[in-house]
DNA sequence: GTCTATAACGTGATAGAC
DNA sequence: GTCTATCACGTTATAGAC
């Protein structure tokens, strides 16, 4: 089994020496990832991340404390949605609609997977913050408008729209429909959003 | 079909005589209702309802076949969007936005409760369809424009955004923000997605 | 012969004992 | 770390009540 080295966003731990459960934890982390993502957060079972990565359900729950930790810090919309708005402001309606729609981009995936277990306290609230310090707050302070706040949040809400109809109810039209017709008409109507009259 | 005049045993309440599994089912689906919109669809339980219903967990499964489809026929989106697209055309998204942010309505929360439901197969069939139907295809006929099947599935895309920002990620700052601010905005750009340039 | 109630089954996550 | 127990859940089998 190899271990893939995936490095730890978050700020302040420090990684413990050579720790052996540290390959576990890797290993566990791969596999609920894959499940997940593939599968759903109901069809996966501790069972089945644990038989993926050839360890004992019960040192899942004790590395991870549950499902939801687990599902939760696998999940994570920080990486799928970095550097989303990059780019002038000017046309960032066109660029991230293009992104989500027809990039090779995980971040619709993601999105969808985290909104289908939104039925979870925890995940619910990581849903919130991740959208909100993701996709709204970094807006505010480069649009100029008396109304800013408002016109990310908006936005973010417009945005998440559009994800929720490719990624979650499916909506078949929008699915087949060309990418540029979508890109076009949703970005025109989201730049308006963040910097119309 | 059965004629069989006789009270039903609950202690202290008068049954209708004919048809008490009618009356029993009512009783399911009113507590089925009460409980799935309060709690959401994993925090209920069968037993739950069966003893809100004051009937046994096994008649529940019995005469609805499963949970989900018990959750499915309970929480209808049909009636909670009713007429929810009348009015002139010209002036439908503000209308729509003021219906939706306003409160009045129990479409916001059941939309809610089905979107963080969605992690299962039938009851995101179910969105689909309704979304579909109820949001979408009706406004194609309305609209005069090449693309207008187009602009009737993005329209109810970005108008899902909405209902999502506020009823399952619940986004403070819009929650508290005035509601003619979210009706300007928002409805104005929904109105450019339907009948705009 | 339906409708209902009791009990049990299978599976899931999780906690505690070796 | 691993095994096993526990508990809750949806669901089903079975038998009783009308």
């Amino acid at each position: 089994m190899t271990t893939t080295a995936v490095t730890n966003a978050a700020p302040g731990t420090t990684k413990p020496r050579r720790d052996r459960s540290a390959a576990v934890k890797d290993a566990i982390r791969a596999s609920a990832r894959k499940l997940f993502t593939a599968q759903g957060y109901d069809a996966t079972g501790i069972r089945d991340i644990a038989a993926d990565a050839e360890v004992n359900p019960a040192i899942v729950i004790r590395h991870f404390g549950s499902k939801e930790r687990l599902f939760i810090e696998t999940i994570d919309a920080v990486n799928s949605w970095h550097r989303l708005f990059d780019g002038p402001i000017d046309d960032i309606g066109r660029v991230v609609v293009r992104k989500i729609v027809g990039g090779r981009r995980k971040g619709l995936a993601v999105f969808g997977t985290i909104m289908r277990a939104s039925g979870r306290a925890d995940v619910r609230a990581q849903l919130q913050e991740s959208t909100i310090t993701l996709l709204a707050e970094p807006l505010v302070g480069r649009i100029d408008a008396p109304d800013a706040r408002l016109r990310a949040h908006l936005f973010a809400a417009q945005l998440t729209g559009l994800m929720t109809a490719l990624a979650v109810y499916d909506d078949d039209f929008l699915l087949d429909a060309p990418i540029d017709d979508i890109v076009e008409r949703y970005g025109a109507s989201l730049q308006n959003m963040l910097t119309g009259p």
